[in-house]
RNA sequence: GGACCGGUAGCUCAGCUGGAUAGAGCAGCUGCCUUCUAAGCAGCAGGUCAUUGGUUCGAAUCCAAUCCGGUUCACCA
C-alpha cells in the first residue's frame, strides 16, 4: 500500500475511534505539504469538525496526536496550521521503501487482477499514408495498452482495418487509370505511399471534372443534374441570389480584400493578419493612420454580415459536393464499388495487390514507430456483420421499420435522435458495422473492457453504438468505452488536405531522427559509439521527442503540433527525461555489480537530507500515479509524472553548497550516505525508465 | 437551434473527486561548467483562472446564466 493510502487508512481509523463516525480512507483528502511548512504530507480536517465539535485547530491536534501514537512507524511528527495537519513521515518508512524497491527493474507492475481489455486503435485506411493525426491515436492506444497491462489488466491490442470502400476504389481507379503497371518495386517508393500519390491523383482529376459542372452551376444551367438533386440544386442556387444576402456577401469579401490591402506591407500570411484582426480585434499588423479604417471595416461586418458569409460558404460546399458527385470519374469509381462488393475476379486482384502494398508500407511505419497489435481485423471481412444483429432487435421491439424499409431505432428518450441503423435497400450503414464487429469481438475475446481509441468527432457516434449496445442486451454493452482524443492541429489551424498542409508520419518521424542525429553531433558526446549504436541512439530520441511531445498533453484536449517545439530537446519534453536517466546511468556505472547487490540488504538508519526524502517520496508516488493513469486511461499523467521525477533528480543532483556538491554520491560523506544515494540513483533511474515504455518511449544509457 | 467538449502567464500546457500565497515548460532577463553528462541547475519578471451571480469555513475546481472557440446532430466512413 501507497503511504498516501496509509495516511487515508490511518485517518479513517483516528475519526472512528476519537468521534466514532463512519469514516472511510477515501473521504479523507490528503495533498503534498506546501514546501514552506514542516512535512511531507498533510491532511485537511475541516471535514472532521463537524462531529468533533472543535476548532480545526484542536481538532487537527487530536488527531495528529492520535496517529503518532497509534502509528509511530508512520507518523514520526506533525504540526498544525489553521486546518491543516502536516505530518512528518517516519525516514524507516521512505529508508524501507527504497531499500526494497530500488533494484526492482519492473517497478510499477501490478500482479494481474484476472480482467481482459481490448484496446483499439490506429484503424487506418488503406488509401493513404499515415499522418500526424493518426501518430496521435497510435501513440495513445499503444501508451494506453501499457499502463493498461501495467495495472494487471490483459491487454489484446486490436487493430481494425478500413480495407474497402469508396475511398480505396478512388486510390484503384486512378491506378489503373495512370500508373502503366507502377508498383512500389519499379519506382521504389513506399507501397501506403504510392497508393496515397494516386489518390491524390484522383481527386486532382475529380476537381477538375467538378469544376466546369460547378461554374455551370453558378451561371443558372443545371443541365448535370436531374430529379431530386436538380431541385436541390435549384434551391441551392436561389438561396444563393437572393439581393440582400447577395449584397452582405459581396460586402463581406470587400471589407476582407480591403483589410488585405492594408496590411500589405507586413511580411506574413496575410491570411493570419485578416483572421487575427477580424476574431482577435488585434490590430498589431496595421499601421496608426490605417487602424481608424480597420475600425470602420469591422464596423461593418456586423454579425448578419458574418452570418450570411458562413452561409453562402456552407451552400458553395454542397453545390461543390453534389457536382463532384456528377463527374465521370465518379461515376467509374462507383461501378468499381459495385464490381468489387459482387466479387468481380479482376477488381479484387487488384485491390489485393494494392493492399499489399500498403500494408508492406504500414508495416515499416509500425515498426518504426514501436507499435504492435495483436489481433487485426479487416472491414473487408467485418462490413456485412450487424444485420443479422439487426434483425434481431427488430424482433425484440428494440428498432422499428419506416415505410420504405429501413430500420431505425428512437433514441429521443436518452436525449439524442433517430438512429438509422440499416437502409431501406437492406445494405449497412456505418454503425450496422460497428454494432455487428462488437458482438465479433466479444465472441473472439469476452472481454471485461472494449475500449476505442478514435478522436472526438465521432463523440456521438459511440455514444449511440453504447446504447444501441445496452438497449440490445448485448453482454459486451457495459465494456464498452470512448477513448476520445482532440484533433491535432498546426499553429495556423486544422491540416487540410486540399491546402497540402497535413503532416506525413514517416516525413516526420524522418525529420525528429535527423533533428536528434544533429543535436547530439553538435554535443559530441558519444563520439565512441559505432555506426549501428548511433544510430538507435537517434531514433531513441527523435522519437521518444514526438511522442512525449504528443502524449504529454490530457487526451481529451486538442493540442497545437508546432513543428519547432516537437523537435525541442530542453524542458518538459522527452530527451530532457531521457538526458536524465542517462546521467543517472553514468553514475551508476562507477560501480560493480557486487556493490549494487550489497545494496539489497542495506537499510539507511541515519537522517535523511531533504531532497534525498523528496526523491525517495516521488519515486514512491509511482504507483498511484499509474493507478491514476489506468483509471483516467491518460498517458499525460504519466508524462507529468516523469518530467517530476527527472526535473528533481537534477536539482537533486546539482545541488551545490560552499561549492561541493551535497548530494554527490561517489564523493559521499560517508560510506552509508554513498550506500543509501545508490538506491535513491537505481530507484530513480528505474521508475524513469518504466515510466517511460508506458509512454512507448525508450531511453538510452549514454547520449 | 439541440447535444457534447474547451476558455488558466506573451505562447504551449498542468492543476479541476472543493483546501494553505494558482504551477511547469518555451520565449525574455541574471548568474553557475578545473569536481558523478551544462540535452543541466539556481534566480528575476510575467495572472481580473472568459464574464456575472450562487452554494460554504473555503471556489480555477461544484451549480446557473452569459460571451467566445470547436465538434456533432448524413441513407459518408
Amino acid at each position: 500500500m501507497s503511504v498516501v493510502a496509509s495516511i487515508k487508512q490511518a485517518a479513517a481509523a483516528a475519526v472512528q475511534a476519537l468521534y466514532q463516525q463512519p469514516f472511510t480512507a477515501a473521504d479523507v483528502s490528503v495533498n503534498t505539504t506546501k514546501p514552506e511548512f514542516e512535512g511531507e504530507y498533510t491532511i485537511v480536517v475541516f471535514p472532521f469538525t463537524k462531529f468533533s465539535r472543535q476548532k480545526p485547530e484542536e481538532t487537527a491536534q487530536t488527531i495528529g496526536t492520535w496517529l503518532a501514537a497509534n502509528h509511530p512507524g508512520l507518523v514520526a511528527g506533525f504540526n498544525v496550521v489553521k486546518g491543516f495537519l502536516n505530518l512528518s513521515i517516519h525516514d524507516q518508512t521512505w529508508t524501507a521503501f527504497v531499500q526494497g524497491a530500488h533494484h526492482n527493474a519492473l517497478v510499477g507492475q501490478q500482479p494481474a487482477k484476472g480482467q481482459k481489455v481490448m484496446v483499439e486503435y490506429s484503424s487506418p485506411n488503406t488509401n493513404k499514408p499515415l499522418h500526424l493525426g493518426h501518430l496521435r491515436n497510435n501513440f495513445l492506444g499503444f501508451s494506453v495498452s501499457e499502463i493498461l497491462k501495467a495495472n494487471g489488466y490483459e491487454v489484446i491490442k486490436a487493430n481494425l482495418v478500413n480495407d474497402r470502400g469508396i475511398h480505396i476504389c478512388k486510390s484503384m481507379l486512378a491506378w489503373q487509370l495512370f500508373a502503366h503497371g507502377d508498383t512500389p518495386e519499379s519506382t521504389g517508393k513506399k507501397g501506403d505511399h504510392l497508393v496515397g500519390d494516386y489518390y491524390v491523383h484522383f481527386e486532382s482529376i475529380l476537381r477538375d471534372q467538378s469544376e466546369p459542372i460547378i461554374s455551370r452551376v453558378l451561371e443558372g444551367d443545371f443541365s448535370d443534374f436531374d430529379g431530386e438533386q436538380h431541385e436541390r440544386i435549384t434551391k441551392l442556387h436561389t438561396a444563393l441570389h437572393k439581393p440582400e444576402f447577395m449584397a452582405n456577401v459581396e460586402k463581406a469579401a470587400q471589407i476582407r480584400k480591403e483589410i488585405k490591402h492594408l496590411a500589405r506591407n507586413v511580411s506574413e500570411e496575410t491570411k493570419e493578419i485578416i483572421s487575427r484582426v477580424i476574431e482577435k480585434r488585434d490590430f498589431s499588423d496595421f499601421e496608426a493612420d490605417a487602424k481608424i479604417r480597420i475600425g470602420q471595416l469591422l464596423a461593418e461586418l456586423t454579425p448578419q454580415v458574418k452570418a450570411d458569409e458562413e452561409k453562402a460558404e456552407k451552400i458553395h460546399d454542397e453545390i461543390k459536393e453534389l457536382s463532384r458527385n456528377r463527374t465521370e470519374i465518379m461515376a467509374q469509381a462507383k461501378i468499381m464499388l459495385q464490381q468489387w462488393e459482387a466479387g468481380n475476379p479482376e477488381v479484387r486482384a487488384l485491390w489485393q495487390t494494392m493492399n499489399s502494398w500498403v500494408y508492406e508500407g504500414f508495416e515499416a511505419t509500425y515498426k518504426r514507430l514501436g507499435i504492435n497489435f495483436d489481433k487485426m481485423y479487416f472491414e473487408s471481412n467485418t462490413y456485412l456483420l450487424g444485420k443479422d444483429v439487426v434483425e434481431e432487435g427488430l424482433r425484440k421491439g428494440v428498432f422499428f421499420k419506416k415505410a420504405d424499409n429501413s430500420v431505425w431505432i428512437d433514441l429521443t428518450a436518452d436525449g439524442l435522435d433517430e438512429k438509422l441503423v440499416l437502409r431501406g435497400d437492406g445494405t449497412s450503414v456505418y454503425i450496422t458495422q460497428d454494432i455487428g464487429t462488437a458482438r465479433l469481438k466479444y465472441d473472439d475475446y469476452q472481454m471485461n473492457q472494449s475500449i476505442y481509441v478514435v478522436a472526438d468527432e465521432q463523440n456521438y457516434h459511440f455514444k449511440v453504438l453504447k446504447l444501441i449496445m445496452q438497449k440490445l442486451g448485448e453482454p459486451s454493452a457495459d465494456g464498452i468505452a470512448h477513448l476520445s482524443y482532440g484533433m491535432v492541429e498546426l499553429p495556423h489551424g486544422r491540416m487540410k488536405s486540399r491546402e497540402g498542409t497535413v503532416v506525413d508520419a514517416d516525413d516526420l518521424v524522418e525529420e525528429m531522427v535527423t533533428t536528434a542525429a544533429r543535436y547530439t553531433e553538435e554535443l559530441g558526446k558519444v563520439k565512441d559509439f559505432t555506426e549501428e549504436e548511433l544510430r538507435e541512439l537517434y531514433e531513441t530520441i527523435g522519437l521518444g521527442a514526438m511522442k512525449f511531445f504528443l502524449l504529454k498533453v490530457d487526451p481529451k484536449k486538442k493540442m497545437v503540433f508546432n513543428p519547432e517545439e516537437s523537435i525541442d530537446i530542453h524542458g518538459f519534453t522527452g530527451p530532457f527525461i531521457q538526458y536524465s536517466h542517462a546521467r543517472i546511468r553514468s553514475i551508476l556505472r562507477e560501480f560493480s555489480a557486487g556493490d549494487m547487490l550489497a545494496l539489497e540488504s542495506y537499510r539507511h538508519t541515519d537522517a535523511l537530507l531533504p531532497m534525498e526524502k523528496e526523491l525517495i517520496m516521488i519515486n514512491e508516488q509511482f504507483g498511484d500515479v499509474l493507478a491514476e493513469a489506468g483509471r483516467e486511461m491518460s498517458p499525460s499523467v504519466i508524462a507529468n509524472y516523469a518530467f517530476l521525477l527527472a526535473q528533481t533528480f537534477n536539482s537533486f543532483y546539482a545541488k551545490k553548497e560552499s561549492g561541493k556538491y551535497t548530494y554527490s554520491v561517489r564523493d559521499a560523506e560517508s560510506e552509508d550516505k554513498r550506500k543509501l544515494r545508490l538506491q535513491i540513483a537505481s530507484l530513480t533511474a528505474n521508475t524513469i525508465r518504466q515510466s517511460m515504455k508506458f509512454l512507448g518511449i525508450r531511453v538510452p544509457e549514454r547520449m
